[in-house]
RNA sequence: CGGGGCGUAGCGCAGCCUGGUAGCGCAUCUGCUUUGGGAGCAGAGGGUCGUAGGUUCGAAUCCUAUCGCCCCGACCA
């Protein structure tokens, strides 16, 4: 607390956001560190971003390439990584957005432990079929213990102690936390790391029915995740693999470097939810969506059915690549039979209520946006998930009018909630706007003593290199409009 | 788990075969010059050579064991 209490008092000290202070007061001086609550400059003098300008060897694939260049994530062990500041950025981003329209559609957020008890686990019969795959530990008191590959039967266990009743469904439940999957042989970095970051949501429901719409609802919601994150990710026909059910759906982001083969009907990816309101409760509606993403073919190498495919005229028919960022699962009562969640209906009988389970790998999904958009220069993110909303380069550090103007576009941009990362180090030119390019910031403010001459400013976006002069105030407006909405 | 490879400075690597002062590039620090696409010059700091044994007057180098990491394969959000 007091700690915190006397940064803040630094920071007041120094105009609010430190805009307007002359870079590194003095070397001894500790650099500000972020408080819970209190955003910390986002000035490049003072922020942790080790950016490396030659590729680490074991990198074989662009994701891991780029995030390791970037100064987003640093290999602790096999398959395991600490997220630095800007990786960690994208991971909150990531996670924010999962939240928001898990909430939309109607899902309750919770959190459950890494840590399982193997007792549980015997009881639904997975303690032996999940084999080596699962990490085992014992405690001081020699207990079974496990780090959760998933949590099927935690949340069943809590939902049938804290539900008896019909009346209280349905019901959604789903979080946010670590898992660990012991892999024989984890690579690509977090595309297939053995500790990751997953969203997995389990509804419970009285009806078959009920739980086909809980179904829908997670496929229309993750359709529009993974919209928000600029993803063309599609809905495909999949294996229930160990997990079960007789229902499920992958989603696969495209991208060249994708570990499955898909094939699948152009016409898929020409379906947008966009901005479209969506009543989650209106089963007809959603079910609507639902036909219009899974009746035109799309498939997966394992699902894949060759005769079917070739029925498609031919300028429809796709093969490519893709990289799975979530399942959904109907397995009915495959774990509340065993398990014994059981609700009492109307005419008072105790059954076992239909469930699903819905996983999204956020962790995975930091390395799939980066593989589907990037090019040789670095990550080129997209809006929704930008660590930074915009970059703000001085090109003459040092220079008064320059700093000045930089300063003052800082403040702008940070109080239209624009979120700037100001590079204010003592570097060329070429060495800010390569740093750029490998963050990826989408766009980027370019302030120098040229322009300024002018009352100019540049603007230039990351995807396509366009360039447009400007003031500063329409670079502030014009970044705020192409972020509504984000 | 089968097959292959690698551990030497923060990163990328050479040195090992043939034992004898631990090197190069990038990065870092200092100074000067430079300043719109990863600057130049001069100087400086930084390494128990993965670890443990062994052979030897002497081991990064040879031998043994062990740990870690990467790649290919079967398997996976």
């Amino acid at each position: 607390m007091q700690i915190c209490a006397e940064r803040m008092a630094r920071a007041a000290g120094r105009g609010g956001d430190a805009g307007l202070r002359a870079p590194a007061a003095s070397p001894t001086s500790a650099r500000p560190k972020a408080c819970p609550g209190v955003p910390p400059p986002m000035r490049l003098t003072q922020y942790f971003l080790p950016v490396l300008k030659e590729t680490p060897a074991e990198a074989q694939i662009a994701s891991h390439r780029l995030m390791l260049r970037a100064g987003m994530i640093r290999q602790a062990s096999a398959g395991i990584y600490s997220w630095l500041p800007l990786g960690y950025r994208v991971l909150r981003r990531i996670e924010t957005i999962v939240h928001e329209e898990q909430q939309r559609a109607g899902h309750i957020p919770m959190l459950m432990p890494t840590i399982q008890s193997a007792d549980l686990w015997r009881e639904s019969g997975r303690y032996d079929d999940y084999g080596e795959e699962m990490l085992r530990l014992r405690d001081r008191h020699d207990r079974e213990l496990l780090y959760g590959p998933t949590n099927e039967e935690l949340i069943t266990e809590i939902f049938r102690t804290g539900v008896a009743s019909y009346k209280e469904l349905p019901l959604t439940l789903y979080h946010i936390q670590w898992k660990f999957r012991d892999e024989i042989r984890p690579r690509f970095g977090v595309m297939r790391g053995r500790e990751f970051l997953m969203k997995d949501g389990y509804n419970f429901d009285l009806t078959k029915d009920d739980a086909l719409h809980a179904y829908n609802r997670h496929m229309v919601s993750y359709i529009r995740t993974y919209e928000r994150m600029g993803l063309k990710a599609i809905p495909m026909r999949a294996d229930s693999g160990p997990i079960g059910g007789d229902n499920t759906h992958e989603f696969l982001v495209l991208a060249p470097t994708g570990e499955s083969g898909v094939y699948y009907d152009r016409a898929v990816t020409d379906l947008t939810l966009g901005e479209r309101a969506i009543d989650y409760g209106d089963r007809a509606a959603v079910a609507a969506i639902c036909t219009d993403w899974t009746t035109p073919y799309a498939r997966t190498d394992e699902t894949h059915d060759p005769a079917l495919f070739a029925a498609l005229p031919e300028a429809r028919r796709v093969e490519g690549r893709g990289i799975e960022v979530g399942q959904i699962f109907y397995f009915g009562t495959k774990y509340s039979e065993p398990l014994k969640a059981l609700v009492s209906t109307e005419e008072g009988e105790r059954v076992p209520v239909h469930m699903g389970s819905h996983g999204i790998g956020v962790s995975r999904l930091v390395g799939a946006i980066i593989e589907a958009s990037h090019d040789d220069r670095g990550i080129v993110w997209p809006e929704g998930v930008a660590p930074f909303r915009v970059g703000l380069v001085n090109l003459r550090q040092g220079d008064g009018a320059t700093d000045a103007a930089c300063a003052a576009l800082y403040g702008e941009l940070r109080a239209a909630g624009l979120d700037p990362l100001y590079d204010d180090r003592d570097e060329r030119a070429g060495a800010k706007f390569a740093t750029m390019d490998l963050i990826g910031l989408p766009w980027r403010i370019t302030v120098g003593p040229r322009g300024l001459a002018a009352g100019k400013v540049e603007l230039t976006a990351r995807r396509s290199g366009e360039t447009e002069e400007m003031s500063p105030a329409e670079a502030v407006a014009r970044c705020t409009e192409i972020y509504r909405g984000h």
